[in-house]
DNA sequence: CCCCTTTTTGAGCGATCGCTCAAAAAGGGG
DNA sequence: CCCCTTTTTGAGCGATCGCTCAAAAAGGGG
């Protein structure tokens, strides 16, 4: 059989994974990925094909992170509703993360990407569906429980839901002070769980 | 005297932002701008200096006329709070209009730019605190006139607006039907109309 | 119509892009 | 320790990048 890979496939797609989230597809170099997965072009091309390919299999690692990240915090929330609306709260410390970006990877992509990279494009809006359908699962065990009013409608509230995270991780890409955003995460998860059905109804304002 | 200059800087200007607003900055090379403006490359040099510096005044542009849309929806509603609720409406239906990009080109350029367009970047952030200035005047008006409760935080309510059409626009540019734009603009405009002290308070829902 | 200044042209610079491929190196198996 | 296969190397390909600059073209002024 002979001559085993040497390279960690998992510890190289995490590197890729960190330098296309901090620099986004275009403005990263095949020489970047060489100094970032210490490999020469030879063997990353043996090993993923191209540079478009190797962006998404590092896509496909960030989602896969994220969904992770967004099972931990339903799990650990009492109620979907209330797991959700701290999800968003997690994402106002985002500020002191040592994280490639504080934008996410996939709202990067979708905005830098156009016909010429159609294959990447599709890539990350089928990975955008999955997310948003994931938080649409969790608001409609949410609302079978009668956590949420009965009549209202779970995927408009999910893609609601996708576009406070988007908007609040481009907002905190900004030059900007950390309590700015942890203000708009505490304003955003308000306006969700005034949605329920549970007591407090003072809601949206602070 | 002699030899007036034949090129017309408006309209210069106005195809370079449309070219870096669809493709970014760094998907946009010399050639395409070449094309675009129908300069050849000397040319364009002596008037704008480089690509970042072409792409700087077209930054600059971008939000001015951004600002002029949005004082034009301030002067055309009832109350600012209303206007600015509009404002969120209108922007639902940036699905049907031919635009460069759905997107916002300030928040392209914002996820897109890291340390090496510092100067760039910067200039971003300027023109990002700039809109964000103008829709806290905006509220601060409004509170004034008693439309807001008087103790409302009218600048973390402006980050949070500027926050929702970042996340509309991200959001829009999804591969998505435009009824889910509309819905997700409307929600956005509820969740806005329900902090003022006016009667309707069934606000957020729908 | 020629002069003079300014503007425009476009060939082409050095650097870098994504990528290929022949040669060298690296391990087991026997 | 040699054989055999697989992996890795890295020089360097053609193409394109942002940009420069000497030469040509384009207008008024007189």
């Amino acid at each position: 059989m002979s001559r085993p890979s040497h390279y960690d496939r998992h510890t190289a797609l995490d590197q890729a994974m960190q330098l296309f989230w901090r620099q986004g597809f275009h403005a990263t170099s095949l020489k970047d990925i060489e100094r970032a997965l210490d490999m020469r072009p030879g063997s990353i091309y043996s090993h993923f094909g191209s540079k478009e390919k190797l962006f998404r299999e590092s896509l496909e690692r960030y989602t896969r992170l994220g969904l992770a990240e967004l099972e931990r915090a339903l799990d650990e929330g009492p109620t979907p509703l209330r797991a959700l609306a701290d999800y968003l709260r997690g994402l106002g410390t985002l500020y002191d993360q040592a994280l490639p970006s504080r934008a996410c990877m996939l709202v990067k992509s979708l905005l830098e990407l156009d016909e010429r990279e159609a294959a990447a494009r599709e890539h990350v809006n089928t990975l955008l569906a999955g997310m948003e359908a994931r938080f649409h699962q969790a608001l409609e065990t949410s609302r079978r429980r009668g956590e949420l009013p009965d009549d209202l409608d779970t995927r408009r509230l999910a893609r609601r839901l996708q576009a406070d995270v988007m908007g609040l991780r481009a907002f905190a890409q900004r030059d900007i002070d950390r309590q700015a955003v942890e203000e708009l995460a505490e304003d955003m998860a308000r306006t969700l769980e005034s949605l329920g059905t549970s007591g407090h109804r003072d809601g949206v304002r602070h």
